[in-house]
DNA sequence: GCGTTCATGTAGCGAGCGCTACATAAAAAG
DNA sequence: CTTTTTATGTAGCGCTCGCTACATGAACGC
């Protein structure tokens, strides 16, 4: 049934992934998929539904990417294996959609708000996971796992404007604070 | 000499703060400076130009925001007293106008990429001093405001998904964090 | 076999876009 | 007084946009 909308959608996110959100037209889109912007109309209704499910395809991918990481030796290392997986080309395209979405302010209204905000807590959580399954204490993994994206969503902004190493240093910091006030021994 | 020409740069710069930039359009724009389409291209050039210049303005605007701030009593209390001034309506929306133009790719392509490189290096300079006027070591200073600039920027973002309650205790996390990476004592 | 639904192509509508050509009135320069 | 420069209005060009109207095969239920 929707087989060849489903094949669509995949193919759409790999698109946008690769052009970005802000100047997606449906015409270029289509072509590029084989087919016509009146059929991708046909298909997903309206371009804000087509945009909507390529939302949810992408973020599925970038939680994906995070919950396939293996455990890392120690919550150190997860703050910088956590961000060798975001930082990667793939995970950076996402979170790249992500940040073009919240700047079309398409996350503020519906149908986006209540998807994008499920989205990111499914994000938080996978995250938060990732630290647990690397020694933080279950309690704790919340918290820590909201600083360390709002972190690396600022550094990922960034870091077109700032030299590599500057950066990298500090997601080392980062580990550092994140070990210092949640690793095992403090408080 | 260009005295209409600055006019219009602030008053371009109000509305893009307040319409965004993303749909901007030359037309509107004019009609709410009492102006014309045509007079803006007289004046500024073409559009990217009178985008570059709306940025630097924009900018300057946020860097005095930083600047007019008095010391805090504290490492802590100036990351949260920094918070308060980001987060406030004119700031965030300095801060959102960034978000925009880094999300349109602008950023990494001149004219802008200078541009804004320099505005982001002032910018970090005013966070520093900050810091430093409330109690941080000079020398640590650029890292600690690279590590805080990072995670506003990231907290920005997620605030329209996020619990206010959830970002004040990612503030509070972040100047903890902070404190004891680099406060009076540490290392 | 026939009618209905599904899938797709063709053509175009109305609007907005950045930008330009051209004319012109005012002001400054000589 | 004339000439040149500066500032501004009018009109429109060429293009792209999301979206729709309409027709038409193809597949399928009865």
């Amino acid at each position: 049934m929707g087989d060849r909308r489903q094949v669509l959608a995949e193919g759409a996110t790999d698109y946008v992934l690769e052009h970005g959100l802000l100047d997606l037209s449906l015409r270029p889109l289509a072509a590029a998929l084989g087919t016509s912007d009146r059929m991708l109309l046909y298909h997903f209704g309206d371009k804000l539904s087509l945009v909507a499910t390529i939302l949810r395809v992408s973020n599925d991918r970038s939680v994906k990417g995070i919950r396939d990481l293996e455990p890392s030796v120690d919550l150190r290392a997860a703050v910088t294996d956590l961000w060798a997986a975001v930082s990667s080309p793939q995970q950076a395209r996402c979170q790249r959609l992500y940040v073009e979405a919240a700047a079309l302010g398409v996350l503020g209204t519906e149908p986006f708000a209540s998807v994008v905000a499920e989205a990111n807590e499914v994000w938080l959580g996978a995250l938060a996971d990732h630290l647990v399954a690397s020694g933080i204490r279950r309690s704790r993994a919340p918290r820590a796992a909201r600083l360390v994206e709002a972190a690396f969503m600022g550094l990922l902004l960034d870091e077109p404007v700032e030299p590599p190493a500057e950066v990298r240093r500090s997601v080392r910091d980062l580990a550092d604070a994140v070990t210092s006030l949640w690793g095992p021994g403090s408080r």
